[in-house]
DNA sequence: CATTTAAATCATTATATTCTAATAAATATA
DNA sequence: TATATTTATTAGAATATAATGATTTAAATG
């Protein structure tokens, strides 16, 4: 079908950013707020709930809201195994 | 390294495309020349040699010359196991 | 050699993406 | 309740991507 193909490359597309790749990477070792992201990739605020947005508009990322805090944890794997692919 | 991590996203947004999707399933079954992909996809021939060339300049696909017919094949199969992850 | 065929390239237009700065919303704290 | 903190959303400008049509290049064939 090529309503398939056309989910599979959005699906790619989210993936496809640098910056979206090293928020994967870190969220892979443990969730973390906007803020804690913020700090490790040295990046605008809203730039950062941007990618986040993005991530998690196609089921790759979760979030759960603790404290006044939004934690980020990756909720589909096959990103983790696709970036896997393209480095080994 | 965040070179690494552009290449990567360079990769994968040469994957993150209807059109380059089913072409990469095309030639999954066999090398196939610019005009033949053209009539399975219906679409005008310089819209698919342009996808052609972004899958080749990323080392996705292989070119050879085969009388007066350009062939292209699938050279990096990560492509492919990608694909897979996405459908299974 | 002239013509046809196959493919690549180029220019243009339309659309999408990305980043920044500003603002809004939602929650926590004094 | 007022204020501060955290995150999301919005608007705008810059850049990138995609499709089309026209042109060019290269090879094959008459």
């Amino acid at each position: 079908m090529d309503q398939d193909r056309t989910v599979q490359a959005e699906y790619l597309k989210a993936l496809a950013h640098p910056t979206r790749i090293q928020i994967l990477e870190l969220l892979n070792e443990e969730g973390r707020c906007v803020s804690n992201i913020g700090e490790k990739l040295n990046l605008k605020q809203s730039n950062i709930s941007q990618h986040l947005g993005i991530l998690r508009s196609r089921g790759i990322l979760s979030l759960r809201r603790e404290g006044g805090h939004s934690i980020y944890c990756i909720r589909d794997t096959r990103a983790l195994e696709i970036l896997g692919l393209l480095r080994g």
